[in-house]
DNA sequence: CCCGATGAATGTACTATACAACCAATAGAG
DNA sequence: CTCTATTGGTTGTATAGTACATTCATCGGG
């Protein structure tokens, strides 16, 4: 490596910093701390992104078996015992044509099972067979494993901060 | 609706609670807060997987036109200004093959440019054109405004504590 | 000067996804 | 009780995003 560019390595973007939209204005901001909230959001929406969009790869390599999508399915069926396919592609903010093709495949593979509701014959109430049951475990603990050891120098205070946050930011969700 | 499932809205599932991995074992913990940690750390999975499957829908309500992964590799582009592809791919943990064919549709909407490297004809070095940066700016725009909306009850230290956050995560990749 | 390594493009195949059309069952309105 | 709008789900069709393998050109070191 000669030529020096840039690079990932020589110049990881850590640092929050404004992006484009920060030249001064001269209408008066309606806070006095809205360059700071405006540079952390900034930096929140970045490194969400950035995240999100490497969370296919990171699922490849841990667990190769269960694609990602499959996986978050199963596991929202294992959470909440009995929910519908309208439910996942509600929290998921997926097509119910999506939802439906991809419950095809999971009960092809034997790890889903879709039960008639007596109660309503559009319904199918969705459990996890045994052998997802199984699935789901032995996925989850790998990836358990891999964020575990990822945050393994994270102290228990920043943790629980960091979880209440997410859980907050994904709640506010309108 | 007659029949009571126990769906999104009656249960969101915000508590942190332990998954399938919980069951007591009998090797003796390393640490005595491994409970606590681990619950913490199954939240921050969950959630940061949640957010992640849901990026896609919610970057095409916010902006259309740009589809999200091109948006990210012309941020990306904008803010290594001369970054190669093979950064991205890197970055992002793609494959040199899909950043080829996103920067040739990026090209080809006239967004970025992609200029021979006179020290080294093998690498192409990157820039946003000028509609590319303007394209940018609207779409950050855009994307900014809905996270600020989102965010807008939160003070500004939480703000900057969960954006530190994010970035510790996001930097401590192996 | 050759040879392994590197940056990139292309061939091929597959997965995830959306939108639209459709079917079946339910729930209300009259 | 019947008609109609609504809801849950599937299927047809099209498209985007991605990976893997191959190929090509260039670079750098023996």
């Amino acid at each position: 490596m000669t030529t020096q560019h840039p690079h990932e390595t020589q110049q990881p973007h850590n640092t929050p910093r404004p992006h484009g939209t920060e030249q001064p204005h001269d209408t008066q901001p309606p806070r006095s701390t809205d360059a700071g909230r405006s540079t952390a959001v900034d930096t929140i929406e970045r490194e969400l992104t950035a995240f999100a969009r490497r969370a296919r790869a990171t699922a490849a390599r841990l667990h190769p078996d269960l694609p990602l999508v499959s996986y978050t399915l199963l596991a929202h069926i294992h959470d909440q015992q009995g929910c519908r396919a309208t439910d996942l592609a509600t929290h998921y903010m997926l097509d119910k044509s999506t939802v439906s093709r991809q419950l095809t495949t999971l009960e092809k593979l034997g790890l889903v099972e879709r039960r008639p509701d007596p109660a309503d014959q559009r319904v199918q109430v969705l459990h996890p067979t045994a052998a997802g049951a199984a699935t789901l475990t032995a996925t989850h603990a790998s990836r358990h494993a891999a964020y575990q050891e990822r945050l393994a120098d994270w102290s228990e205070d920043d943790l629980t901060r960091f979880a209440s946050y997410l859980l907050r930011y994904n709640n506010s969700r309108t």
